[in-house]
Formats: C-alpha cells, sequence, structure tokens
DNA sequence: TGTACATCAGTGAACGCGCGTTCACTGATGTAC
DNA sequence: TGTACATCAGTGAACGCGCGTTCACTGATGTAC
C-alpha cells in the first residue's frame, strides 16, 4: 500500500474539485448564471477567490465543466426515460421521453437555461467540447424513437422536401449511418424535428410565455406529444393518465 | 401659432429619446444584452451617462421600452407575412408566417434573445406591460391561421386531451371569445402549439444547436412548417419553391 | 425689438459595488533518509 | 521512530475594470413683459 497514502491529498483534491461545481450549480438554480461567480463561489465555501484557480485555471474552464455535467445530466434522464418503457410499447416511449424533457427542465430551469437560453455573458466555449459527447446521448435516444416507427412514418410525411445526408454534418451523417443503417436522411432530420418540438414548448413554458394566458401547459404539452406520436408512425392507444 | 414654437425642444426632446432606444438596439444587435448600459449608449452619443437619466428614470425603464418595441416589430411582420397571402390560400398563409417567425429571428438575433430568451441580468419587468398588448398581436394572427382551417383541424387532432376555457387566462380567454366567436377551447390550445413549433426550430437554430450536425436548417423548418400546414386542417399543394 | 427671468438638457466628478485575476506568503500535509 | 526537506492548498491584499446612480453646476434655449 505504499501509494495508498499519496492518494489522501489527491482525493481531497477531488473532492474540493466536486464541491466547487456543486456549489456553482447550487447558484446556478438559486439566482441564475449571472451568480456562478468565483468570488461567490468562494464566500459560500468559505474560501478565498483566488484558492479556485488551484482547481480550474479560470472561469470559463468551470463553466465549461458545468455545461458538461448538465448535459450529461440531461442526456441521462432521457435514456432513463426510454428505458423505462418496455419496447412493445413505442408510442409509450415517445410520450416517455418527451415528459421526461419536460420534467427535467421544469426541475432544473436554471440548468436548461445554462444549455439552451443565452450563453453566460463573456464565456467562450473550448474548441474541443466534451458537452459534444453528451449532447450525442440525447439525440441518439431521438433517433431510436424515430427508428421504432421509421417505415410508417416515411409514407405519411415526406410530402414535398427531399432530405439529403449533405444536408448534414459529415460527423453526425456518419454516426447515424453507424449506429442505425437502415435510416434514410429523412428519419435522421425527422429525429432533429421531435426535438424541436418537445424544445418549443418547453422554451417558451419556462421563459413565462404560456403562462399568464394558459393555466395548464402540462396538458398542451401532452396533446403536442400525443399528435408527435402520430406524426413518428404510431397510432396511440390511449392517454398514461 | 402661438404654440409651435414652444415645441420645439419637446421635439428635439422625442428625437434624442428615439435615439437612446436606437443606439441601445445597435449595442444590442452588436454585442449582445450585456451592452446595454447606460454608460455604453452615452459613449456612443458623445454624452454623459447621468444625462440619460432626463429621458428615462433609470435603465430598467429603458429596457422596458426597447422589449416594446421589439415585441411591436415582430408583430409587425408576422400581420405583414399574414397578409401579403390571399384569403384564398389559407395553407399559404401559415408557411408566410412560419418563414417571417424564422427570418426575422435570423436577422435580428439577439432582439429575439431580448424578448424570448435569458431576462437582462437584474432587469425587473413592470406590472402593467405595454409589451403584452404587442404580443397579444402576433397571438391574434395565429389564431387567424387556425380559424381558416378550424372545423377540418378540429376533427384529426382532438385525440385524448379535452382542452377547457378554464385551462386558459381568464382575460386570454375573454379576448379569443371575443375575435373569435366560433372558436372552441381546443382551437386556443392549437394556436399556441402551432407558436411552439415554429419558436422550438428556430430557438435552436438561433443558439447555435443545430448548426453544426445540420447544414441547411432551413429546409428542416420548411419540412415541419409543411406538416404543421397539415395539422391545422390544409392540404399542401406543393412548394412556395 | 430689447431686457430680465425661468426652464432644463447636459456636464463632470464622485459614490460604492462586485467582478476576474495575480502574487508573495504561510503553514499544514506528505516524503526521504 | 525521528528529523530535514519538499509540496502545494489556501490566504489576504492589491490591481484595474465597468457598472448604475446622484448631485451641484453651467449655459443655451425659450418666455414674459
Amino acid at each position: 500500500m505504499a501509494d495508498a497514502t499519496p492518494r489522501r491529498r489527491d482525493r481531497l483534491r477531488a473532492e474540493t474539485s466536486a464541491e466547487i461545481k456543486t456549489i456553482a450549480l447550487k447558484l446556478l438554480s438559486a439566482n441564475g448564471a449571472d451568480a456562478i461567480s468565483l468570488r461567490a463561489i468562494a464566500r459560500e465555501m468559505g474560501m478565498t477567490a483566488g484558492a479556485i484557480y488551484s482547481y480550474y485555471a479560470n472561469r470559463d474552464e468551470l463553466i465549461t465543466a458545468l455545461i458538461t455535467d448538465v448535459y450529461g445530466a440531461l442526456a441521462d434522464v432521457m435514456e432513463a426515460a426510454y428505458e423505462s418503457v418496455p419496447v412493445s410499447d413505442p408510442a409509450g416511449r415517445v410520450l416517455a421521453v418527451g415528459q421526461a424533457y419536460r420534467q427535467w427542465a421544469l426541475a432544473n430551469p436554471e440548468e436548461f437555461r445554462l444549455i439552451y437560453g443565452d450563453p453566460v455573458p463573456g464565456y467562450r466555449p473550448p474548441d474541443g467540447g466534451a458537452a459534444k459527447a453528451e449532447e450525442a446521448r440525447a439525440c441518439t435516444v431521438l433517433l431510436r424513437l424515430v427508428e421504432a416507427g421509421w417505415p410508417r412514418a416515411a409514407a405519411a410525411h415526406t410530402g414535398g422536401v427531399q432530405h439529403e445526408w449533405s444536408d448534414f454534418g459529415p460527423s453526425f451523417a456518419s454516426r447515424v449511418n453507424e449506429l442505425f443503417p437502415d435510416l434514410p436522411p429523412a428519419a435522421a432530420a425527422l429525429s432533429m424535428r421531435t426535438w424541436s418540438r418537445m424544445h418549443g414548448q418547453v422554451a417558451l413554458e419556462l421563459y413565462g410565455h404560456l403562462r399568464p394566458q394558459l393555466q395548464e401547459p402540462g396538458k398542451l404539452y401532452l396533446s403536442e406529444m400525443l399528435d408527435l406520436t402520430r406524426t413518428l408512425g404510431f397510432s396511440v392507444r390511449g392517454l398514461t393518465s
């Protein structure tokens, strides 16, 4: 165990590094993205602002870590929702993923804003984003939803617009081809439209554009998701309550 | 003309007041909402920051004026798009309004963010919002789109969810009843879903979540709008190019 | 038309604020013999 | 087990920044007689 002891300091280091992120997320939830300042985090931790530079080179690096974590949390939630419904009920999977997207956003509004709203003032994201990998996981869930109903969905919805692989970014196109060799470009497009339909209503609700006029956004969202399910080629049996 | 001369100072005053807003919007477009600071505006105008207090009581009052203007500009664009297509082509009207929404957002990204993105840091909107009236105009355009195809749209899309007038805010419900006495609550709900479908994809595109993966967001948007047109009860003839 | 007064847009200096970042330092923790 | 040295997390003071807002003032524009 000659190397067990030297790791104590490393462990403390990792814990503090994690605590910085935790506190940053707490400040984010409580007071919005502007509240994520090195000074505020240090204050909350009973430290000096300068001490944080032992863990993150600067503010942007910390924010990058936060964004990556948040993308990961959302992807986890979507994957879990997908898995929670049996293969035999593909329409139920669509509804489950849709509800998961909204529920996560409502439960974590500031996290949602962090990744889908205005960028943090002054923040410059790095070139090689680890967040991209997390985003890809969420994207894959959507592609699975489309895949399950594909031959049927295609028939009803190709009206007019022809999608080609060249409409997509090369790396995205090749990933789809690898994971879903049978899906044509139109299916990839449909997966993005699926995302945008979930996103549109959630974004409007979260930013307060539905509320005064609409008392029950959840009801509206459900009817949108039911319609989406039809678009994806499934006949909806009934409500999941 | 005893009262013509005294108005000169009033006119200059109104002009300066308007120039402040113009410069603020220019700074907004150029550098984002954070760039809207009284000091920056004054700098740009060759004035002192304190001078602005002759025109606006404080920063929040100026921002409120900007937001109202921006809502108004978007409503203008949507109304114009609606009017530009003859009554005989209701599906074309849907597409025109949809395209107008996206084109305006792409041409004025910071304005879009101002009203649909994160609130300006520290800004507290006033209680009686003049912006509400502008927002209502945009909303009315959407209701007109729904109205045109209503009896047909209703048949295909009531699957499961029952909408009641009590699901809506009282002032919204009564306004809809007044302007569109024949429309049921389900139609009001559909108008909001129409908005959210336009909004979802535009928001994702504008915040950079489609771009690397998708080369041609306009194509995806068009296919979404064509599908939306079907949802609204119209059979799509062909592409408007 | 000319003079005395009132209005009020704009000045410039000052206030206190919180921020990111740097840097010489202290002192506890861990290492080598 | 005990001592001498190295590491390195955290301190605290300082830097320069831009911000919103206040305030006593100046000086041009407009008004009343």
